[in-house]
RNA sequence: GUGGGAUUAGUUCAGUUGGCCUAGAGCGCUGGUUUGUGGCACCAGAUAUCCUGGGUUCGAAUCCCAGAUCCCACCCCA
């Protein structure tokens, strides 16, 4: 036990594996039924890429991310998120020219430098997709509904969709001094945090864990009450929009989420299972950011989903997710004979795209047959001298021991039906 | 950054006031139960720097000190 997977990351076993190609799979066929198309950006970008896309007073990047010099001397970050990297590349490849919305969905890692704790993980994994050109409100709804629907189809129930709207920089300006003004008297009655955060982003004072049940907090101007009429008008048409596809929500003015590119909608997706870390799926609505990282204004919305959690959550729920086991059949070998036999039509299997195994450590037949049992694979079939004189072999279907003769050149016919 | 818990075989764990520990068990693994039909059962077997380094002691998995690693919670987030 010399070496360690390092704090924070995991290792996916074989075991496990079928569950994320699952996920994988129906999420990337909700995202295509939607017309999103994959992209697939680098591990890496330059340091700055992030300090301007995710902003540089958020905790992320002050103190998450995993940055290095590069032999080249450039300052080299692991990225913390998808969004920044897909905006730099809609940028870079002028993606602005294609038709609206340009529509993307990604599954990726992601690095931040942080205390392990259950759903959290320094090195983990999102799917996510981003959307551009596009101010909605239709298009809020549509990611919204990706979700929904990815939910649905991998089976998770009763995951609450919070929903809220922060507004555009003009209206959160506004209420930010509203909001100064309304705490002034009462700053220093509350935590460390609060005081520092009165100064730098006084919204966050309103999602504090420690004074959130005070009643000064509690009787805080909502922003909510306080959108410009624009604003105003694209939150309520997005409700109606949810209420008419009839996905439930819940409005919760304290969500502000982390991540300082975000504007009007922001959403999360809730579960009570994952530890403490119940957010499964985040989002939001970001229009300056694609301007703010050096491209033309363009609106943009998107969210990313922890995978970890999401698997968290569906094992909470009991959830069970098929395995398509590839192996069709095993061969038991009685002779040398009848293992070159099996060797020839293994191959012949194989190249035809059927999975089968055979004996590779010399067992005797007992061990053989204890192999082919505990190994799960659904076919059997024993070779030996009778077999190869006969030219037909009985395979037996493990689940429930009935056996069918079949001529030896005839078991691809038999295994592909 | 602040707190709490843990660390003994591949894994889950047991290990009495420090001596019977030459460290055990379940599961898993390998083989066998007359080389022609599996999962079960039975038998046999392999596998452990008892996290590391110091210390106390006639004697340490067990007590003391330091460190490492992991987990959980706060904060924040996916």
């Amino acid at each position: 036990m010399r070496y360690a997977a390092q704090k924070g990351t995991k290792d996916i076993l074989p075991a496990e594996i079928y569950k994320w190609h699952k996920a994988e799979r129906v999420f990337a066929d909700v995202c295509h039924d939607f017309g999103y198309e994959e992209i697939r950006i680098p591990t890496f970008e330059q340091t700055d890429l992030f300090q301007r896309g995710v902003g540089d007073t958020t905790d992320v990047v002050t103190k998450e991310m995993y940055t290095f010099n590069d032999k080249g001397g450039r300052s080299i970050t692991l990225r913390p998120e998808g969004t920044a990297g897909v905006v730099r590349s809609y940028i870079e490849n002028g993606m602005a020219s294609l038709p609206s919305p340009v529509r993307m969905f990604y599954s990726i890692t992601a690095f931040r430098y942080e205390k392990m704790q259950k759903g959290r993980m320094r090195e983990f994994h999102q799917f996510g997709l981003e959307a551009f050109g596009s101010e909605g409100p239709a298009i809020d709804a549509e990611i919204i509904s990706v979700v929904d629907i990815f939910f649905k189809k991998i089976g998770l129930k009763n995951i609450k969709l919070c929903i809220n709207s922060i507004g555009c920089p003009s209206c959160r300006n506004k209420y930010n001094e509203m909001l100064k003004d309304y705490f002034r008297p009462h700053v220093s009655t509350m935590c460390e945090d609060c005081q520092a955060r009165f100064e730098k982003n006084p919204l966050r004072m309103i999602d504090c864990k420690i004074d959130g049940g005070k009643e000064v907090v509690q009787n805080a101007p909502r922003l909510i009450d306080y959108l410009c009429d624009d604003c105003k008008t694209h939150f309520e048409a997005l409700k109606n929009k949810l209420d008419v596809i009839g996905i439930r929500y819940e409005i919760d003015p304290n969500i502000v989420r982390g991540l300082d590119y975000y504007t009007r909608t922001v959403f999360e997706f809730v579960s009570e299972n994952v530890g403490t870390q119940g957010t499964i799926c985040g989002g939001g609505r970001y229009d300056g950011l694609v301007e703010n990282c050096g491209g033309a204004p363009t609106p943009g919305i998107g969210f990313a989903m922890g995978v970890e959690r999401l698997l968290l959550e569906a094992e909470a729920q009991g959830i069970e997710f098929e395995k398509n086991d590839s192996v069709k059949i095993y061969f038991a070998g009685m002779s040398d004979a009848a293992n070159e036999e099996i060797a020839k039509i293994c191959y012949e299997l194989r190249s035809n795209g059927i999975g089968c195994e055979t004996d590779l450590m010399n067992r005797s037949f007992k061990a053989q047959m204890k192999y082919a049992g505990k190994s799960g694979i659904p076919y059997l079939a024993v070779i030996g001298d009778d077999e190869l004189n006969t030219g037909k072999v009985n395979i037996k279907k493990m689940d429930d021991g009935s056996q069918t003769e079949v001529e030896l050149d005839k078991i691809i016919v038999f295994l592909k039906r």
